[in-house]
DNA sequence: AGAAGCGTTCAGTCTTGAATGAACGCTAAT
DNA sequence: ATTAGCGTTCATTCAAGACTGAACGCTTCT
């Protein structure tokens, strides 16, 4: 591979991995991520270990939360007994659910709250209330982003 | 006050607390912005230090970068040394646009990491091209959600 | 049956950064 | 001039969780 690549490579991968800490990954989550959305192609997850420079344990724990969150895959092929990961067909609408669903749970505990309050705190009542409906509001924009995009980037 | 409305307001304080670290804020710094959300009324420097029970170095901290990001102004009454602390005027507009400029700057990272790339490295190119528009869209989508809201529901 | 390779799990280590509290500079009051 | 009250800063403490690596169960090959 060409030296400058492999340095695009690894800078890409580094940022990625304190990038995606910002939803909750870990740092080797996002390395993860990083590598095979830079390459493009499947990698075993013994290839992840060693490229990575990281223990098994860790490639095990950090794939399965990528791929609970829909922004990669896991696959198998014939006459192989390994693990192959690649990224999932539609990442980028994953990434934009997660943050829609904090949005929605943000939402869904701040109106909670906001209807408990009895009628001696009004005030605050439509003020949190206000709060929740403004969560509520943009989640339901991202998964309509979600959506516009899919639509109009099709594979 | 009020024994259910002071659970309640325990409770939004600590949900606060928690929840706004997916914005990178600290516990202190939403619980802080919690409180003054609540309440809806300005509180002392001192205020903030016993009612949540920190030390005066915390707030002294948190109330910094809440101000930083837009969500919380600081302002003084004549005659009074102590700095007084209030929900900022447009707070979901500051939440938005924090969330739009961590959006903004992961889009002109990759954007580039991507037009460093040679052309024999073009499939890598275009697609982390395309993740960096993707990002770059929501960012402005972002932008766009903040004016509308401040349109449609003014103060 | 044994060995080798696979992925998972979990107890322990290590790192990170949040929070503290003492020390400080500044201003206002006595 | 001294004291008291304010907010900031910084070295230190503490806690959370990321990461490791040994132990394990399972499957496949010899």
């Amino acid at each position: 591979m060409d030296q400058t690549i492999a340095e695009k490579r690894a800078e890409f991968v580094a940022f990625m991995g304190q990038a995606l800490e910002g939803q909750g990954l870990s740092p080797i989550s996002g390395r993860i991520l990083g590598l095979l959305m830079f390459d493009g192609t499947a990698r075993s997850f013994s290839d992840l270990a060693t490229d990575l420079g990281v223990s098994r344990g860790s490639v095990s724990i950090n794939a399965r939360t990528l791929i609970q969150r829909g922004l990669v895959e896991k696959f198998n092929v014939g006459g192989d007994r390994q693990d192959y990961f690649r990224v999932a067909a539609q990442p980028y609408e994953a990434l934009l659910a997660g943050i829609s669903e904090r949005m929605r749970h943000m939402s869904q505990t701040v109106g909670g709250i906001a209807r408990s309050l009895p009628d001696s705190a009004a005030e605050t009542r439509t003020r949190l209330s206000r709060f929740a409906n403004f969560h509520a509001s943009v989640s339901e924009g991202m998964e309509h982003a979600a959506k516009v995009f899919a639509e109009r980037f099709p594979r």
